[in-house]
DNA sequence: CTTCACTCTATACCCGGCTACAGGCGGTAC
DNA sequence: GTACCGCCTGTAGCCGGGTATAGAGTGAAG
């Protein structure tokens, strides 16, 4: 069974069958080959590749961003200059996100202390947490 | 100039006016108090709230996650256990996104690295970078 | 040869998170 | 007092990201 038809896809990834469909539309998967009949014949990585932006999309990333994310794929001898550059971008970006969910994370801890401690320290570190990001 | 009008806490978010209505209404700004002629009279440590606001969006939290997070205080001589339970649930989802990202950035890393040795290596390790995460 | 699950396209609807617009009041500057 | 700005409360619309529904074709099992 190298061959998926659009509800295996669906079914293996756990979402709607017609999000499939959408993601196609949104050029976030290549329209796959069909059957005699019309049918989408998925090839079988197709199912990492919705896990993918399912992930992406609850770290923060928009559908756009994952686009731009699954685009980044290295064909042999191509303008690597480019991919390389916004590969680092993203890569970037990427650390920025870190940094602030490390200080969300940072203030979630000493509320977690200040609630054990409890003395009458602590007004409210969370509000804190994210200051001075740009 | 102890209290901000809502024009003043918008421009000092760079977010619109009716964004701020918009967040009292869901609950996640307080309603302040009014002048003589009803007007909203924020404290200084609004705009705090509302930048903390947009940054959590930018990481992938819901309006209703982040309401979550901001009621995450701690009133001294309160149901503690409940605050350091709902906080370090919270933490841990953090670190679970922090995970994935440091995944996302090394297949990045990766990627780049495969670009400068452009050797025919690489397919694409993207794909690869959030298997395995639940 | 019917039945039932599966697929197809197209269109319409929904929810979260805003954003704009209409119509009206307050306040200060001339 | 009138011009203008900023605020008020509606109510309506927009965009992203799906989700549902209708109406029709496919295909394997009994």
């Amino acid at each position: 069974m190298a061959q998926l038809q659009i509800g295996e896809v669906a079914h293996r990834c756990g979402v709607n069958l017609q999000t499939i469909r959408y993601y196609e539309r949104r050029g976030l998967l290549p329209a796959p080959p069909r059957s005699a009949a019309n049918y989408r014949l998925y090839p079988e990585d197709t199912p990492a590749r919705v896990r993918f932006i399912k992930r992406a999309q609850q770290l923060g990333f928009t559908l756009e961003e994952i686009d731009a994310l699954l685009s980044l794929r290295v064909a042999p001898g191509d303008p690597c200059h480019q991919v390389q550059e916004r590969a680092a971008a993203k890569a970037r970006d990427i650390e920025r996100r870190i940094r602030a969910l490390r200080a969300m994370r940072r203030a979630l801890q000493e509320l977690i202390e200040a609630c054990a401690g409890d003395g009458a320290a602590s007004q409210c570190p969370i509000l804190h947490a994210l200051e001075g990001e740009e």
